[in-house]
DNA sequence: GCCCTTGTTTCCAACGTTATACAAGATGCC
DNA sequence: GGCATCTTGTATAACGTTGGAAACAAGGGC
């Protein structure tokens, strides 16, 4: 049933390699002997195996992409957007998804795909560096996200201090004061991340507006039903911000949803400001101002560590030592903050590396 | 540096193949010399070559998922429940999307990933039947989704007849009687599809109400813009329909911002129903009524069926014949038709086979 | 006409794993 | 104690491919 070179050979009456430099373009073959080896190869139906293939050359063309979530618009944009350019490198993606599970993250970076996968993007959300530090895997590795974690890996993520600034810098252009944020961690001290938690503390700094305390309301995850939850706590809890800065959109759209239930008008008696930049930002009754990260940078710049990677090992070059990339963000502002009527985006900090 | 069975075995002082039996937890290994072993394969950190693994074993654990969008927040999350069902089974999930292109859908088909992928689950856009009649892989494949072909492949689908007209019917029972249809093709001439269009013409036929052709709206894609750009369209031709039954909830959401721009008021001018019920539909400021088709039953009779094919053929058993397969799905009720203060969810047609 | 060069095809050996067949050692039975 | 039986470990051959070396054919120069 299964055909391989050796039937092709047999068929055409020529040996395997022959084949094989046909099948691989292999420039020193007479026109002669490539239409008749082509000829059998047609009716026969060849197609190489693979996975043969990639034993023998030690490497399969195939990069896993691991986000915690699909669920989440971003992550299944920016999966999207990461296919797309692996393809034009001639990779394939392997999606996992960690469901931000600390063991399911440690899995994934350890190489449990082992030799199936030739790198990693991996967007973590748990991951420890002890438990980086502890990596024996060889395949190439980025991170992808708010965290750092100062090792010898790649990172790409935009500048979340200066994001998160931006947006609350938006909020306290137009007169708000009382600012809360929407999506804090549960466990705060343990956190090294959380700049935008941080972004926000500085502008607020710089502009002598108390951060109050009783204004950051923790969540558990950070998708619609957090938001909701988080913004009715925050309302419950008897304070009245006249903004709200989300970790995210989904958040922000989970709080909007709150705020109309209870009659609260956005922007006018709250303005709200998300970020990511999702689809579903665009298409609400009242469209949502949010940090847009340059998702096609990100993709980009992801990709091309890794096959720039893959590159160097197999040349045995010294590979180039790990960087800090950050891509570009915009600050789309739409009816959240400004009301109907206007609609306008604004170019962003952060170069792209 | 690559640590293979052979190393190991040196390092053990016997041969591979016990080497092997360990890793593979063969029983007749003796335990002392089960220690020794795994002790070399730990001091070594040696993991197994999962490519050579492949080849040795003529399959990988692989099965593919291709989808039209990822960016389709209905086709994240059904990737998400494969890939959990498949995780169940041991097999891990290769995302393709195909962007809805025939060309796209014609290769991934055709197995392009030769040997690499064990089994396909392929969510068809534009594929046409004799693109499938020509396939020659023998890689198990099922389809998804509303487009049938009458070829011998697993089929999974709900009843989208009925599913429409449970959605037009629930309209009805609120009194509505001018019921758009946003959604429907360009070429609606060789569609053999759109089933849900069909469903809406049957129900409408069954109350007597005419179905006119000025509301029914074509689309180019199935996305928040589409919905927008057909509904603007639609009010634009001098049409006010009292309902709008959308081919799914991102055109149904597109649809209900132009609503929200023009003034005109959800569900008490118009009622929306759409179709897919994703996360994003329970969020907006008018929460939307939605067929919700039961994604998880999707992913697990795709999956069951790819997996139960690659057993047969292990074991060289005749395949059972192909089905169609329609798993169940209910109507939700929310605010877009019902208005604030009620949301429900009735149980729905179909039978999970 | 011979040798050398160039160009094309073939042979062989891997890549790392597992299946099969077999050898060797231990045990049980008469 | 010898033979059959069972247990445990080993050698060898694949799986389908490609890279390198070797073999072969043809063409050209002297």
């Amino acid at each position: 049933m299964r055909v391989s070179l050796k039937d092709v050979a047999e068929r055409a009456g020529v040996s395997i390699k022959t084949v094989s430099n046909v099948v691989n373009n292999y420039p020193h073959v007479t026109p002669a002997m490539r239409t008749r080896v082509q000829r059998a190869i047609d009716e026969l139906g060849y197609r190489p195996n693979l996975t043969a293939r990639h034993l023998r050359k030690g490497r399969t063309g195939i990069i896993a992409l691991a986000v915690p979530e699909l669920g989440n618009p971003y992550f299944a944009e920016l999966a999207g957007a990461v296919i797309d350019v692996a393809a034009q490198h001639e990779y394939t993606v392997l999606l996992d998804h960690t469901q931000g599970s600390r063991e399911q993250e440690i899995l994934v970076s350890q190489g449990f795909r082992s030799r199936v996968i030739d790198g990693l993007i991996l967007s973590p959300l748990e991951l420890e560096p002890e438990d980086l530090a502890a990596r024996t895997d060889d395949a190439p590795l980025v991170l992808l996200g708010e965290r750092r974690y100062d090792l010898p890996y790649d990172h790409i993520a935009i500048d979340n201090i200066a994001a998160a600034r931006a947006a609350v810098r938006h909020l306290l252009t137009l007169g708000r004061r009382r600012i809360a944020f929407l999506g804090a961690r549960q466990d705060r001290t343990v956190q090294p991340a959380h700049l935008r938690l941080l972004g926000w503390q500085a502008e607020l700094a710089e502009w002598g507006v108390p951060a109050e305390d009783a204004l950051v309301t923790a969540t558990g995850g950070w998708d619609h039903e957090d938001g909701s939850v988080a913004m009715a706590k925050l309302l419950d809890s008897g304070q009245l911000p006249d903004a709200v800065f989300a970790y995210n959109d989904l958040v922000a759209i989970g709080a909007m949803r709150v705020m109309s239930e209870r009659g609260l008008k956005v922007p006018e008696d709250i303005a709200v400001v998300g970020f990511d930049d999702i689809t579903e930002s665009r298409y609400g009754a009242v469209t949502l101002t949010t940090v847009a990260p340059d998702k096609q940078a990100i993709a980009r710049l992801a990709v091309e560590s890794v096959v720039g990677r893959l590159k160097s090992q197999q040349n045995e070059e010294t590979p180039r030592p790990s960087q800090e990339l950050q891509p570009g963000f915009t600050l789309v502002e739409r009816e959240s903050t400004l009301g109907r009527g206007a609609s306008n985006s604004l170019p962003g900090h952060g170069a792209t590396t």
